[in-house]
RNA sequence: UGCCCGAUGGUGUAAUUGGCAACACGUCUGACUCUGGAUCAGAAGAGUCUAGGUUCGAGCCCUAGUCGGGCAACCA
């Protein structure tokens, strides 16, 4: 965001924190920042504001950013889930330190804190059930108990720690435990659990472990180890943030991580938790995690959003620490923006008529040269085969129009655009009433670029029969019906009926034949578009990335 | 009946750190246009949750409330 008057940037939160560390000289003027996702599904939307808050800020000022899986529970995690990542991260435009790190990568040494808080009496071994533990803990209003367990000899928890790791103890019956305060108001310090017992496999380190640290023991110690300067991360571990420190005493000598909270990203008419939209992709509500309705990275990817877009998104969206909804529209905005500065101007007519030309003639087929994008002149143009019978789009002709229809009706005249000035004459229906056949005449002195002086209210888009490209168009529309899904009891009871509809044998102007897997495009009038996975080379699919803005629709 | 955090136009974010609220999206006008797109010009819309206090002066500081969010997983 810049200040009109003298150009000086403002800063979120966290970036005057910065700014005064770096003044401070606190971390030597050094900056780290980390990335910390767990592999247990796809990346979305409020990932990617993460991701650019993070790398971002490594980039404006010139520290690094690490790429770290924080993979401690086996159970979840999966290597597909690592590649997914990397691959989002990458597309979107970033690069991390070094190496992608793991947490896994430092079990042993976690490991070795754990023996060591033990031997100074700061942690022990629980063999209470789960259910004891948690009736424990107590209640926020009121103190927790402490375990009988709790005072045992440091000999006797390093021999059950120990009996704990090598796999003699079965999966939850024992826990370590630090020994910090059952009636800290804060019921992250009641005692909180360590490691447990779990005999997974993991994806890193296969069947090495039977115990497996928790988040808040391993995510401040991976910051350490890896030098970590400010640790960015949501809101709801803010009340996370006293046991980050606490662990971090007991065991650094150097320079500590700080633990910094911004609110997520909302975003309205969807979901964005990663249990909702595992649900989603399980149930087999959407194709995939990469559904293009879906606001996965690798959704917005194949519904033809660019990262340049999702970057700017990013940005306008700020970085603060209320809660916030973002509205959809604003996600729509940033790829509107972006598409219209380079996406090449094409004819595409979704829901085909056929309009003849009675005055034209036979045969006879023009080669029309159309400028491929008015935004960048660079770009070029392309020629487009126009003849006497063409498609027009069904709904640019009406029988009966209001005053204010610009397009197509008995009587009226419309430019074709890139040719001539058309007028209706006549038009055949079926016994349903519907529009088979349009009749124009055409004014040949009103070709494109000939200075004729007619001038019409409307023009429209139009492909040639006789050369027409068959295709697929798949048309989205949100997810949801209801702003805040996730509000609701049910939320898939929400689902959008007509989140996806799908278009056969539209009719594209030749010049597509050659459209590769996601390219984009923009169809003039209609809004933009991009060839998905699914095409063949014999019918090529179309996802609509966004329509265009459309003032007329509004009406 | 606890602890932590937050509160600025419809939405989001700013406010040179105490000097009478700005930017973006959205909305509405109008111009232009061979895309009812884009572009351009303009408008409406908050007096900053409330009440006190400090101060020449408060969105920024203090106090007390109100409202909203979070915290009681061997998840992250």
């Amino acid at each position: 965001m810049e200040s009109t008057e003298n150009n000086v940037k403002s800063l979120n939160f966290i970036e005057a924190i910065i700014e005064e560390d770096l003044k401070q000289k606190k971390h030597e003027g050094k900056l780290h920042f980390r990335f910390p996702p767990e592999p247990n599904g796809f990346l979305h939307i409020g990932h990617a504001k993460s991701i650019c808050l993070n790398f971002g800020l490594a980039e404006e000022y010139g520290g690094l950013c690490n790429l770290r899986f924080d993979d401690t529970n086996p159970t979840k995690e999966e290597t597909k889930y690592v590649e997914s990542i990397k691959e989002d991260i990458q597309w979107l435009g970033f690069q991390w330190n070094d190496k992608p790190y793991f947490a896994s990568d430092y079990f042993d040494q976690l490991y070795a804190w754990a023996v060591q808080l033990i031997q100074e009496g700061k942690a022990y071994v629980d063999e209470q059930s789960q259910e004891e533990i948690s009736k424990q803990r107590g209640v926020p209003t009121r103190p927790g108990l402490e375990s009988p367990y709790r005072n045992r000899s440091v000999e006797e928890n390093l021999a059950l720690f120990e009996k704990m790791k090598v796999g003699e103890i079965p999966d939850g019956a024992m826990v370590l435990r630090a020994k910090i305060n059952m009636a800290s108001p804060n019921m992250h310090m009641r005692d909180p659990i360590l490691y447990r017992v779990l005999h997974a496999e993991h994806h890193r380190t296969g069947k090495k472990w039977n115990i497996y640290p928790m988040y808040d023991f391993a995510h401040g110690q991976s910051d350490y180890i890896e030098g970590i300067t400010h640790s960015l991360c949501t809101l709801e571990f803010e009340i996370h943030r006293p046991l980050y420190d606490w662990f971090l005493d007991q065991i650094a000598d150097g320079p500590k991580p700080r633990q910094i909270e911004f609110a997520r990203l909302n975003l309205n008419y969807t979901v964005m938790s990663k249990r909702k939209l595992l649900e989603l992709v399980n149930k087999n509500l959407v194709s995939g995690w990469d559904d293009p309705r879906m606001p996965t990275i690798s959704g917005l990817r194949r519904r033809g959003y660019t990262p340049e877009s999702i970057r700017n998104f990013a940005d306008r969206i700020g970085i603060a620490k209320r809660d916030n909804v973002i509205d959809f529209g604003l996600l729509e905005f940033s790829v509107r923006e972006h598409l219209n500065e380079i996406a090449p101007r094409v004819f595409g007519v979704l829901d085909p008529v056929k309009l003849v030309i009675t005055n034209y003639p036979e045969g006879k087929v023009e080669e029309i040269e159309l400028i491929n994008n008015p935004e960048r002149p660079e770009d070029g143009s392309r020629k487009v085969p126009f003849s006497k019978e063409i498609f027009i789009e069904r709904n640019d002709f009406m029988e009966d129009p209001p005053k204010k229809f610009f397009r197509l009706a008995p009587g009226r005249e419309v430019r074709l655009k890139g040719a001539y000035i058309v007028e209706c004459t006549d038009f055949k229906k079926d016994e349903h009433g519907n529009i088979t056949e349009i009749y124009c005449t055409y004014d040949p002195e009103t070709r494109s670029g000939s200075n004729s002086e007619k001038k019409v209210k409307g023009t429209l888009h139009w492909v040639s029969e006789a050369h027409a490209v068959d295709a697929e168009v798949r048309l989205y529309d949100r997810l949801f019906l209801e702003e805040d899904p996730a509000g609701h009891e049910d939320y898939k009871e929400l689902l959008n009926p007509d989140s996806l509809k799908i278009v056969q044998h539209c009719k594209l102007e030749p010049s597509l034949k050659e459209a590769r897997v996601g390219d984009k495009f923009q169809f003039q009038r209609l809004g933009y578009f991009c060839v998905d996975p699914d095409s063949t080379p014999e019918y090529p699919v179309f996802n609509r990335t966004v329509p265009l803005r459309d003032s007329w629709a509004k009406k």
